[in-house]
DNA sequence: AACATATATATGATATTTCGCATGTTAATC
DNA sequence: GATTAACATGCGAAATATCATATATATGTT
């Protein structure tokens, strides 16, 4: 997956293969849930060291997943919204029923939130 | 994924992990498909060795995604019927939305059933 | 019992992924 | 223009996954 996918092509099994790892599935189940996160968030929301987190990111971004936009001195990421609707609806049906597995995340995401990472 | 998993649970990550190798994805719509396949008749549609179909059979059977169930000489693979329903649903909307993925192991499924491979 | 067919697994080699750490880049601030 | 904050990336080490080959098991057949 990581390092250096040429043209990694949107296929089901890249898709899928973006999915496989626990950084890169919470991060995207958190940036559907939130519509969209900027990496200080998510590195606060997981727990996890920078480079890890941004390493993720850049992966499901190389897959077309994700996009980002830099703001000031922020950068936000957010659901390609070329996406397949049947990838939109697997991440919508995911979500919505993996509250235990992203429970933890999601009550630091709005700790993080109210210490206000970002702005 | 693949060898020694100690108890490996069903959770969101396991299962999207099975999902991120093309044989396992592509056995899995298959008989998610056909609602239950022989081990021969994947040999065949996926065109791959046996010990390489058996064995990714054996990770999608060890997190308890298929069960297996002998038949005389055949070993069919079927969905695992206590699977939670948002995984039913994500099978089934991947199944239906990667024709192009899917068409050549289709085909030479169909080839496979009419030649008898079981039976 | 010997044999053939269908499937499973053990093993060691190879390939891929992930990681931590160091460093690079960009943008805001002083 | 130096510094800091937020983020990205290069790189080698470590962990994991995959593979081909050989072998084991289970069933049915002669």
């Amino acid at each position: 997956m990581s390092t250096h996918m040429p043209l990694p092509l949107f296929t089901p099994l890249s898709f899928y293969k973006c999915l496989s790892d626990d950084t890169r599935l919470k991060a995207l189940l958190l940036i559907y849930l939130e519509k969209e996160l900027c990496v200080c968030d998510l590195i606060t929301a997981l727990e996890l060291s920078q480079p890890k987190v941004s390493r993720h990111l850049a992966d499901l971004r190389r897959c077309q997943i994700l996009c980002d936009e830099r703001r000031g001195k922020w950068v936000y990421y957010s659901l390609n919204p070329k996406l397949p609707h049947w990838v939109m609806s697997v991440l919508e049906t995911t979500a919505h029923n993996t509250e235990s597995y992203l429970n933890d995340c999601i009550t630091n995401l709005n700790i993080a939130k109210q210490n206000e990472c970002c702005e």
